[in-house]
DNA sequence: CGATGATTTGAAGGAGTTCAAACTTAGTGG
DNA sequence: CCACTAAGTTTGAACTCCTTCAAATCATCG
């Protein structure tokens, strides 16, 4: 699995010179994460030249913010190591987490309508993110049309997947929504090579209730619950998918009894 | 106010040729939404150019289609006139509505990720809409940067838009998310030059509470709460909004007796 | 005018919340 | 290594906001 890093004790810092790393592990062709992340579908030419602009590692500290609301944006920023969340916040201090981001995604999509960030992304664990400054990156897409492309489906998947999640909150019962929860994380993890049954939440029972609409005490009983029916075997934050197939009813409306 | 158009009484059907309509009111230009549409900020020769690949019209009679779920992508759609919804459909039948479209606004941008659409576009009235040949469209990116930097400002803001809805779906009480409803509405028609207080409602109270995550039965009370209240007059789908700023107050959170 | 579909209103019920308390885990310092 | 603490989680019981079910009213259009 991931192994772990090793961060200063305060808050990391930007360098005002970004420091020109030629280490091998900060190139996206030797990079493990290349088809899933921003460079999917380049070749090695191209490759070679993304990288020019993605000069850029920053180390983000377990619970500390990425960028917050009201940054002016610079940069989008592919997640190399960890896990974050992103949530919008309230006028009246209520917090809503509009995903869970991992190895290979894109975040920081939203500020570019309006160059300001819209949203927290924070930290879940220890983290690793390339910096990708976009004024850079839309040059480049004058001159690598696939890169073009890719990224406009990258933008459109974060609108399907967006989208998805009105129609959990809006139409689903609780049950339905936590399966959907753990089906959805079990073939993310699938798709970057790690076990679909077996994994930790790196996230909080609260983030949990929080991105599901849920409050805390009911995702608590949804695990029980699911633990009973024997769907799963959770030890804290460590889950084991039983019966997957099972799961993946439920998630698509097959009502249960309790 | 948007005047109405003449329809055939059968759906209406893609040309296989399209005719190259050559009349003043189909060329961007010309067109009183160009600075809400995709030619925003474009100068007077990169409109024509757009308007080159923007040859055909199409109008979409009250209730159909414009595209459906699983339909091969090929053109993103500009409203013209009148107004859509986009909703989602569910393994068992179930509904979200996930945005109501109206004149300026581009739809099909979900459709990008995959080359096939993930929701339908439903007209709720006569409407009229410029396709967009997405193919033709990335061809003219690469001649015209300012046009590039626009589209991904409208898919940028499309994810802002529908990770707003999800903070209304998973944090708000019915009252807040009815009372953004309208906020939102009136702020779209002010921004299209129509009245910021006074509008139509275009969809079902069916429609507004699937889209709130509400059954139509509280949509309805919610109504009556707010006439009582003073804040708004309603006769069937003729609104007036009142009292503006306590709307928004109530949208914000402020919560009100009954 | 009468029929059909949409909307409103009322009353009862339920899924999930809220409040409260017990329990478990992880981190700290002796 | 263990006691102690604080934070996170689970469980129970009462409540509430919204839903569900039912019926009345209203709008539209042949």
């Amino acid at each position: 699995m991931m192994q772990a890093v090793q961060f200063a004790p305060n808050p990391v810092t930007r360098l005002p010179e970004p420091p020109r790393s030629t280490e091998r592990q900060s190139r996206c062709s030797t990079c493990s994460l290349h088809h899933l992340c921003l460079p999917t579908g380049l070749g090695e030419a191209e490759m070679q030249r993304l990288e020019k602009i993605v000069v850029n590692r920053r180390k983000v500290p377990r619970d500390s913010a990425l960028y917050c609301t009201n940054d002016t944006f610079n940069n989008l920023y592919a997640i190399r190591l960890g896990h974050f969340k992103t949530h919008q916040v309230t006028f009246d201090g209520g917090e809503q987490i509009t995903g869970f981001q991992m190895a290979g995604d894109l975040v920081g999509m939203d500020a570019i309508s309006t160059e300001r960030h819209h949203s927290y992304a924070v930290a879940l664990e220890d983290s690793e993110v390339c910096e990708i400054p976009f004024v850079k990156l839309e040059e480049l897409f004058a001159e690598i049309p696939s890169l073009l492309r890719h990224f406009h489906r990258m933008m459109s998947h974060e609108i399907t997947r967006d989208q998805n999640a009105m129609l959990l909150l809006g139409n689903m019962r609780a049950e339905q929504r936590f399966a959907n929860f753990l089906v959805n994380l079990s073939s993310r993890y699938k798709a970057r090579g790690y076990s679909a049954t077996s994994f930790q939440l790196r996230m909080s029972r609260e983030d949990i209730g929080n991105f599901l609409g849920l409050t805390i005490e009911s995702v608590s009983r949804l695990i029980s619950r699911f633990k009973k029916q024997g769907w799963i075997k959770v030890s804290n934050r460590e889950i084991e998918v039983v019966d997957l197939e099972t799961l993946k009813a439920v998630a698509m409306g097959a009502s249960q009894a309790h």
